[in-house]
DNA sequence: GGCAAAAGAAACGCTTGCGTAACGATCGCC
DNA sequence: GGCGATCGTTACGCAAGCGTTTCTTTTGCC
């Protein structure tokens, strides 16, 4: 089940999404650092630093700041793979889960109110 | 005519779209100033320095810097408003105007492929 | 057992953004 | 004409992110 939109809806979605973002969320992730905790939060475990570098198209360096920095806000965890101990797994937490069930509503409170 | 999703939907159509971006992108924008960018050019102008402090609910160096940015980028122009010449009135750009006209395509193609 | 390969982290120098505070230019108004 | 208020910018010290490179640990394999 596609979801259509119009040029104005999407913009305009974007544009009160972001907005009300910024006026709530004194955390002002960075646009990788969302699309790095999305893809946590969506998609099936088991991700690695490396899998994740992979996937955005960015080193693994930006990947290991961005869990320092939203592992220091609670929002994501890491747990050595005692299968490889190379590899570290990376775990949601239960306020990562609320910070995105909170942006969840966030976006489809502001696609109820779209009006044009 | 609003926008009804689901849950899965909403976050499903964030992600897509900032793994996109992300991937695409070099010049990642702040949230911040994403939400600068979308209120000038999705909300008839004039545009100041001060009322954008005040939409979004930051100090007016904020905005500044993030005009300074911007504007290096292209994205923006500042123009000094003869009437009141303490006052600053931002301007759209051709180059931000295809910028955001890309980034609603992208929403809209991702939101297309939302298959859940 | 030895060794190249792989994963993630740490180090380095740099850039950019932050909040607070101070500043110069311009206005309105008496 | 003077003067307090307003607008945007700049300065300051600091925190966070960047890309590249280097390091440490661990693995797989001969």
């Amino acid at each position: 089940m596609p979801v259509e939109l119009t040029p104005s809806q999407a913009l305009g979605l974007w544009h009160s999404v972001t907005l009300e973002q910024v006026r709530v969320d004194r955390r002002d992730l960075t646009l990788r650092q969302m699309a790095i905790l999305l893809q946590i939060y969506l998609v099936p475990p088991p991700h690695t630093v490396r899998g994740l570098a992979a996937t955005l198209g960015v080193t693994k360096p930006v990947i290991t700041r961005a869990l320092d920095t939203m592992g220091a806000l609670g929002l994501v965890d890491r747990v050595r793979d005692e299968r490889d101990r190379r590899n570290v797994v990376i775990k949601r937490t239960v306020e990562g889960a609320l910070y995105l069930e909170k942006f969840g509503d966030l976006i489809i409170n502001q696609g109820r109110k779209l009006s044009l």
